[in-house]
DNA sequence: TCGATATGGGACTGAAACGGTCCGATATAT
DNA sequence: ATATATCGGACCGTTTCAGTCCCATATCGA
């Protein structure tokens, strides 16, 4: 799943040098097949890079603070645009009803998530402390509770 | 689905008063079934509101500008979080191997991903013309493009 | 050169979720 | 009070997804 490319990908962050999907699969508890599985996509996806044979591995393919979220995330989901309404030969009831423009403001929520995601780096996963971001104090655990305060202009970033 | 969720609420939000879930599922050529265990999921989330009887329906709970896309969203696929590192029983390889700060980081991607929704609602859906939101002119179709434009400082709304 | 080790790709299985359909309960208007 | 039209929840077929296993390939070390 997706939380594992994470977990992944941020141990592979915080290790040196490639490390066996074994170890990794170790590290993180993830079932070993899975987790060669998940290692797999982030492979041919770019965001890490596989050396086979003995001593071989995983390694990051850049350096972490050099990795998006989003990137891993569309490694293993594919294509983070969920575009259903666009498909050039349904869009005819679109028209003759308030024409609703969903398609271009699907493109608008996808591509603020994408920029959403694109904020955080594997560097920011694997070393919070060094963290220069975000200066909303994540108290405690409800994330419900933010969703009242968003209407203020602080920005992520 | 939640692209349904997102089309009913568009034209709900776009209508004046309460539909019935025959004219919604025709005007978004939904199946009227589907149509209408979406718009009951939209209604116990509180999205919209239900009166039944007689030249009952659905109505929008508020006005369309009070209304964040994430709450559609949410309505249909639960909360929009996914931590599942965080079981307060298996977090001690978190602790052994390189603390990986994984669960605080996953609130920062989903608070990220709440915020960027919350900013569009669903006035901006069904109202296009009236967005003072964005200035990113989305001249064609792909937004894979845009992803190397998300560096640039230009926030959405 | 040979063997051990580790990834790559594919096929297969089981389960959860999704889309879709149906009927019963309820409220409104006549 | 009755009829009508709606919401509400239970049900089912299908599909996708997470997870597992096997074999081919490539590299390092002895």
């Amino acid at each position: 799943m997706t939380d594992y490319a994470v977990m992944l990908a941020t141990h592979l962050a915080a290790a040196d040098g490639a490390q066996p999907a074994r170890d990794l699969a170790l590290q993180t508890q993830i079932p070993e097949p899975t987790a060669s599985k998940v290692l797999k996509k982030l492979a041919r996806a770019g965001v890490v890079i596989s050396q086979r044979g003995a001593k071989g591995g995983y390694a990051l393919a850049r350096r972490p603070e050099q990795v998006g979220i989003h990137e891993v995330i569309e490694a293993i989901e594919g294509p983070i645009a969920v575009t259903e309404c666009s498909d050039e030969s349904t869009d005819s009831f679109c028209e003759y009803e308030t024409n609703c423009g969903v398609r271009a403001n699907w493109q608008r929520i996808n591509l603020a998530v994408q920029r959403a995601l694109s904020e955080i780096s594997l560097a920011d996963m694997a070393f919070p402390g060094a963290a220069e971001l975000v200066s909303i104090a994540l108290s405690g655990k409800d994330a419900e509770r933010m969703r009242s305060a968003d209407t203020q202009g602080n920005e992520v970033h």
